[in-house]
DNA sequence: CGGAGTGTTAGTCG
DNA sequence: CCGACTAACACTCC
C-alpha cells in the first residue's frame, strides 16, 4: 500500500527493467483493473517510466501513457525469462506463482520478460490515456511534497482556510501530494506537532519545522527503498523495503517515543489510524 | 463466527 | 466552500 517513497522506488526499478521493451501480449484477468481502449497496445515500445503523486506513468510510443494507481494493495512484479535462461539468478519472488490469484493484468514483452500487475483488493487501476490528457487529469493535484513549490508561504495560505486537523490537511492531495498515512504520522512526530491541531493554528515556525520533517522523512524512506508491513508493498522483484525499521510512530502503539520516551497512542482521525506521542507532540 | 481494521481516494450528502 | 461519511474489495486479526 504504497505512498510516494514506495511508488518512487518502484519507478526507479521499473525504468531500467522495461524501457525499450516491446509489448507482445496483454492479458487482463480483471476487467475493472484496466481502463481505456487497449486495442493496438501490442507492438508498442516503452519509452520511459515516470511518477506524479502516487501514480506511475509508463510512456509508450504514439503519445500514449499507461497510468497506474496502486491504491492500497497494488504491486508491479517483473520477471525476465530470457535472463533466467541465460543462467542469471532467479529474482527474489521466484517462488511466487505468476500469474497468481491476485494477478489482474499481465504484460508479455518480446524476448520473454513479463510484467504483472497484482492487486488483492482491486482498488488500483491501470488506465491507457493520451499524453496530452495528463495535465487535465492532474489538474486538481497540488505539487508533490518534494517539489520546490511547496513552501511555508504556500502551506500557510492553503491551510488558513481549513478547519480540519493538520494531519488530515497534509494528506489532502489538492494541497500537496505524496504524504500518506505512515509518513503523515511520522512527519508530525519528527516535527513535534500534534496531529489534532487545526491546520490553520500552525504558526510559520511550526510550518517550517513540519515541512522540513516531511521532506526529510520522505527522502529517507526513498533512500531506504520504502516501508513494508505484511508484505503489502514489495518492489518489482518481490522484495520488501528497508524503511520499516526506521518508522517513528506508525503502528507503534503503546511503545515508547524515540524523542522523549512517552507512550505512543493510537486514535482515529478522518477514519484513519493515527499514531502520536502526546508528551512531545503539542 | 462477527466485526473491525488495512499504507487510497472519489463521490455523495448535508 | 467545507467537512463528515461511504464505497470500491479481499483478507487478517481479535
Amino acid at each position: 500500500m504504497p505512498e510516494l517513497p514506495e511508488v518512487e522506488t518502484i519507478v526507479r526499478k521499473l525504468r531500467p527493467a522495461i524501457v525499450g521493451r516491446v509489448i507482445a501480449r496483454l492479458e487482463v484477468y480483471s476487467a475493472k483493473s484496466f481502463l481505456g481502449d487497449r486495442l493496438d497496445l501490442v507492438g508498442s515500445t516503452v519509452l520511459d517510466v515516470g511518477r506524479r503523486a502516487k501514480m506511475i506513468e509508463i510512456y509508450l510510443d504514439r503519445d500514449r501513457v499507461l497510468l497506474t494507481h496502486l491504491k492500497m494493495t497494488g504491486q508491479y512484479l517483473f520477471q525476465n525469462q530470457d535472463q533466467l535462461m541465460a543462467g542469471g539468478h532467479p529474482t527474489a519472488d521466484w517462488h511466487r506463482q505468476l500469474p497468481g490469484k491476485h494477478t489482474r493484468v499481465q504484460f508479455d514483452f518480446e524476448g520473454g520478460a513479463r510484467l504483472f500487475f497484482n492487486d488483492q483488493r482491486k482498488f488500483g487501476w491501470i488506465k491507457l490515456v493520451q499524453k496530452p490528457e495528463l495535465p487535465q487529469l492532474y489538474q486538481k493535484l497540488g505539487p508533490d511534497v518534494i517539489d520546490k513549490k511547496i513552501t511555508v508561504v504556500y502551506l500557510s495560505e492553503q491551510f488558513s482556510r481549513r478547519k480540519m486537523t493538520i494531519k488530515q490537511a497534509i494528506m489532502l492531495n489538492e494541497i500537496l501530494c505524496g504524504v500518506g498515512n505512515i509518513y503523515a504520522c511520522d512527519s508530525l512526530n519528527d516535527a513535534r506537532i500534534s496531529p489534532l491541531r487545526s491546520a490553520r493554528s500552525l504558526n510559520p515556525e511550526e510550518l517550517a519545522r513540519l515541512l522540513t520533517s516531511m521532506k526529510k522523512i520522505i527522502a529517507s524512506a526513498i533512500k531506504n527503498g520504502g516501508t513494508t508491513f505484511d508484505g503489502k508493498y514489495v518492489d518489482i522483484e518481490g522484495k520488501s523495503g528497508n524503511n520499516q525499521s526506521k518508522v517513528l510512530v506508525y503502528g507503534r502503539v503503546a511503545k515508547s517515543c524515540y524523542n522523549c520516551g512517552g507512550i505512543i497512542k493510537k486514535i482515529t482521525l478522518g477514519g484513519r489510524g493515527t499514531y502520536f506521542c502526546s508528551d512531545c507532540q503539542v
